[in-house]
DNA sequence: CCGATATAAATGCAATTGCATTTATATATG
DNA sequence: CATATATAAATGCAATTGCATTTATATCGG
């Protein structure tokens, strides 16, 4: 019935927008240094923080909040450009592990310092430090469960 | 050069998870009602702020943060339900006015108790009003320009 | 007025995403 | 063990998005 108070809706407006532009930033860093878009970054990511394993995608889809057929065909595109491959589950019949394969580590470690790059320029850069802890602290906390 | 410092990267990690997660809960209650996307309901009302006049499609584009051909489809789907209609613009024979129609303003007044409702549920309710107020101030003054 | 350049909008085509369903295997229950 | 149910992953198809280019009209410099 009631609406939502205008604070709320000033900064629902912000946070939609904000994360929208920056998130553009970064894309088109990533995209002028002729790399790979930052889902890529973010699976490599998870998959290289288990390299000794691998991780399953299910495991993957919850660390990354993507939908089941999406992390599937992130995979399957991942896995096509060699950054990392399949490998099969002795435990479960029905899935597989994916683990990053030392090309996959070599072009995560070359995305790093453009994204790092971006996030300094366009998002660091715009608060001191305390504020951008506060920041991150309300964000914590303003996320549904 | 230089990593972001972690109060940034946790930050912008904060940033990322909770406008999507959050996004995520606005579309599928609009879903769930069986209503249009927020893309629409954005679209509608800014559309709507100019209903005696009509709105021009780059005006529109650059309120609504979308890309040019992005622009022109969403109009396009949003003409095809009736909700909005192109107007011959007299000043410049190479564009056109977009205004809302009556249906248009009555899809869009359906759509805020839904969408409303799931702001107050999702995220007002869970941060005080006054942080509320400092998260907002703290995202704008984080867009770049 | 004329050609050059800029701006508004649309579009062909490829890539990605969303939705619903399917396939395969595992686990639980009688 | 056999059947029912649950979970893991893939996939067909439609909708959307992204990219590059195109079309049309306007504006600017001579």
């Amino acid at each position: 019935m009631t609406s939502p108070r205008p604070e709320t809706i000033a900064a629902w407006t912000a946070l939609m927008t904000t994360s929208r532009v920056l998130l553009e930033r970064v894309e088109a860093a990533l995209k002028a240094a002729g790399l790979p878009a930052l889902s890529w970054y973010d699976a490599l990511l998870e998959i290289e923080k288990e390299r000794a394993t691998g991780i399953r995608p299910f495991e993957l889809k919850d660390r990354l909040l993507l939908p089941q057929y999406g992390t599937s065909r992130l995979i399957d595109r991942i896995v096509a450009a060699g950054l990392i491959e399949k490998l099969d589950c002795a435990d479960d019949g029905r899935g597989f592990l994916v683990r990053i394969t030392p090309e996959g580590r070599r072009v995560r470690r070359t995305m790093w310092p453009v994204y790092g790059a971006a996030l300094r320029e366009h998002f660091e850069s715009r608060l001191p430090a305390g504020e951008l802890t506060t920041l991150g602290g309300l964000l914590r906390r303003a996320r549904p469960d």
